[in-house]
This record gives C-alpha cells, structure tokens and sequence, in this order.
DNA sequence: AGAAAGATGTTTGATTTCAAACTAGTTGCG
DNA sequence: CGCAACTAGTTTGAAATCAAACATCTTTCT
C-alpha cells in the first residue's frame, strides 16, 4: 500500500524516550529514489575522492579533462552543461587547470566573450592517471550492479535527462 | 568492445582546432557509472532544492527531520551514518533546528558525550510541509523509473552499501 | 542601423560539506 | 584499579558549489 504520507513516530502507546540505540532505521526515507540516490552518489562519490586523494589530485578534474579530451576546442558553457555543474563553478577550476599547464585557452572564431579549451601534453598525461582511478572506482561500481549496468545507466541518464 | 582506455582525441589527421559547437558529447564518461550516478543526484537534487526553496525551506532538514521522527531518541551519531553525512556536518544543522524549535535534546541514560533527539510539535509540523515536497519530487522520480523502481532502488542501495 | 533581449564568463557572498584537531567521556585490559 | 584505546560531539579551516550581480559581447527584431 506504499503509505507516504508522515505518521509521527505513531509508536503504539508509547510515551516519549525510546531508546533505538544503533538498530535506527531510514524510515520513510528508504523508499524515495531521491534519498537513495543521495546516499549511493555520496558514498560512490567519497570513495573516488579516497582513491584519487591518494595522489594529491583534484577528483573534480577529471571529468573536465576527460569533456575536454573528448570534446576538443569546447567552451566553459558547453562544459558546464555537459557537467551539470553551474558557469560560475568552471571559473576557477578552469584556472587551476590553465595554471598547472594541463590545458590552453584558444581564440573563438565570431565570438569574443567565449574562448575554446584543448588540453595540453601534460594534460593528456594527468587524464590517463586520472582515468586509471576512475576506471578501477567504475570497476567497483560495475562488479556492484552486476549484469544489470546497461539498465542503470538508462534510469539515471533518464533521471538526468527529466530534470533538464 | 567497450572502450575504456583513454585516448587522447584521436581524431584522425586533423590537426588542432575543432569547433564542436553545442554538438558535444559526453564522451568516455556516458559509459561510467560513477558519473551517470553524479549527474542524476545533481539533476534531482537541484529540482528539490528548487521546489522546497520556494517556501524557504532547507532541504537539508528533511532527512534530518524525517530520520528524528522514524527514529526517536536518536543521537547525532546515529543520524551522522543514516545519512551518510560526517559528524561535523550535523552539528550546525542540530543547532539551527533546535534554534527553530523543531528538535529537542534529551539526556541519554548511562552516556554524559551525547544526547537524544526528537521532534517538537512544530518540528512535526514542518516534516509534514517538506514531506509533502518530497513525496511530489519523488512522484516525479517514480514516473521517470516507471515499473522498475524497486530495481533501481535495490541498485542504489546495493551501491551505498558497498561503499560502507 | 539601432535598441532590446539574450548569452558568456567572472566576481562576490552564502551554503554545504569534509577532514583534522580537540575536549570530554567511556570501555577494555593488564 | 588505572591507563590505553576508543567513541561522541564540537570547532576550525579548506574546498566545492550555487545564485545573483555584473561587464562584455552577440543576436534578434523592428
């Protein structure tokens, strides 16, 4: 009967303090995609940043150099959509990236507020570290959802994709 | 064949500049879990954000709020690993509710560091305003999953909980 | 052509988060 | 018991992010 609605704590005739010590649960919480999607993102996400920390290097770059890499000659706008990520967020990764020589910034045709982003020797160089850590993290991720990836990857490219 | 290997725009004997416009793509990352999983949660999370901030309403505090209420008596550690926050991050978050009178602090038995929570009235009341935002977000997730929520539900928990 | 509307990138301020260092209290073990 | 190791919560500093305001440039419309 998927009851959604809030029932507070309709703890049958019990008073106030209860004591759940460790055996919590999420409750409601466990039945909403979105909730769920925010534990398996994070956790996913943190464990990416352990294994990139390792090395000193930045997880948040290498999904910019690897849209860079695939999309040779890309704007700060298009990665930004592509990314999800807000305009203003691009500004000083983009920075960092042009500062540590992993990337060059290139005229744009008819258009002079934009530019055009390619990655530099070294930059193709620091993608390939940072794409053996990302491969071996999706490698986990893949070993999780068994036979069942193709399937995943459509739900959330479908989530992806309502939410514009 | 599934290539994951990195390779460095290989784009057959053309030199340097490409204008890919707004036709980019997401290139070797549409094949990663990891990041399909990132732009999703990004993508939901956002919307929520959008619809409960239309009220002035933290949409951080509901999974607070509705974790107190399925769990009463609950200690700040306890919900620190329900939601897969750190500790720290609890901390500014149990004040302001208290400061908005939604939680209360109650003393645990045989443990002086910590203490219990549980909803006020009020904080019963406000679950219910953001619960009602959360049951029609997740209304949308439901219809963009269709008839494999459950699935994908288990995937996302499989997920989290392979991440400890 | 010229003005209005829109797009691009940056700056700034506020939020959220993590991680490390810290304090205080608890538990285990000799 | 008494000390070592651990756990709970807070504080602090750093990082990532968003949103709004801005300057600059481009497109659209009349």
């Amino acid at each position: 009967m998927n009851k959604t609605s809030v029932q507070p704590n309709d703890s049958s005739a019990k008073s106030a303090d209860a004591e759940p010590r460790e055996p919590a649960t999420l409750g409601a919480l466990d039945h909403y995609i979105g909730f769920n999607l925010l534990l398996a993102q994070n956790a996913s996400f943190k464990a990416f940043k352990r294994r990139s920390g390792e090395h000193a290097l930045k997880p948040g770059w290498f999904g910019v150099l690897s849209l860079i890499n695939d999309n040779p000659g890309i704007t700060p706008m298009s990665l930004s959509r592509l990314s999800g990520r807000d305009k203003s967020t691009m500004t000083p990764v983009l920075r960092d990236l042009r500062h540590a020589g992993l990337i060059a910034r290139g005229e744009t045709v008819g258009d002079k507020r934009s530019y055009r982003l390619t990655l530099t020797p070294s930059g193709v160089e620091e993608l390939k570290m940072l794409a053996e850590h990302a491969r071996r993290h999706d490698e986990d991720l893949d070993a999780v959802v068994g036979d069942r990836k193709e399937e995943f990857l459509a739900m959330l490219r479908s989530v992806a994709a309502y939410f514009d």
